[in-house]
DNA sequence: AAAACGGGGGC
DNA sequence: GCCCCAGTTTT
């Protein structure tokens, strides 16, 4: 795929993506568009499906649902309304330390600059991305593994980590589509272009992909 | 029973 | 760069 068929490509996929839900994270997001939501729901969706921590995100809010009120809370509290996503002990302890800091240091509000925000233990350039483009609606890119997928796949980069595909972005693909790119191949990736079954016969965007790197289906 | 799933920190 | 981190879901 070249810089002349992105525009084409992503139309395509924007008509497709209508038939399928889109990620947690996002959905969180447009519920008031909250970049304190945003932060927690995407530290919790860490390593973990991303259609489970809807209801865990949720659980949690219902509780708490800014940094002054979580910082209420203590780690047996987090830990059981995360359920069941993982790595209770870990992100109850982030959740609780970012929400004390913002609280500290910000007045309660989150930070709206990406150098910052990859200051905070537990985020990462996929997280201060997503509070970025999701939370206050300014461009960034977030690259998580769906996004470095595809991309490869289609042969539109020629990356070996997440960050290296984010970097190329930056480069290659029209600002005007930075917000849109993740939650567009997100759900791409999540219900047609998987890991082990890329759905290839049926893929709209067939005749702009290069199909590096994909595996047969079993 | 086994493989797959998905970011970030520390060194 | 490399290794570690845990538990649910799919095959």
């Amino acid at each position: 795929m070249g810089d002349d068929q992105i525009h084409q490509a992503i139309a395509i996929l924007t008509e497709a993506v209508k038939a399928w839900v889109s990620p947690a994270v996002t959905i969180v997001a447009t519920q008031g568009r909250d970049p304190f939501k945003v932060l927690v729901s995407c530290i919790l969706s860490l390593r973990t499906r991303d259609l489970t921590t809807a209801e865990a995100s949720a659980r949690l809010f219902a509780l708490a649902d800014t940094p002054e009120k979580m910082v209420g809370l203590d780690v047996p509290q987090i830990e059981a309304a995360i359920y069941p996503v993982g790595f209770y002990r870990v992100k109850a302890e982030q959740i609780l330390e970012i929400s004390r800091s913002l609280c500290d240091l910000y007045r309660g509000t989150v930070p709206d600059d990406l150098e910052t925000l990859l200051k905070f233990k537990g985020v990462g350039r996929k997280t201060a991305n997503l509070v970025l483009t999701l939370g206050f609606g300014k461009p960034g890119i977030c690259v998580d593994i769906h996004v470095h997928r595809i991309c490869n796949r289609w042969g539109y980069v020629h990356t070996r980590t997440p960050e290296q595909t984010e970097f190329a972005l930056r480069e290659k693909l029209p600002v005007e589509y930075w917000i849109i790119i993740n939650d567009l191949l997100v759900t791409f990736g999540q219900n047609l272009c998987t890991p082990l079954s890329p759905h290839c016969s049926t893929c709209p965007l067939y005749q702009f992909c290069d199909r590096v790197g994909v595996v047969k289906s079993r």
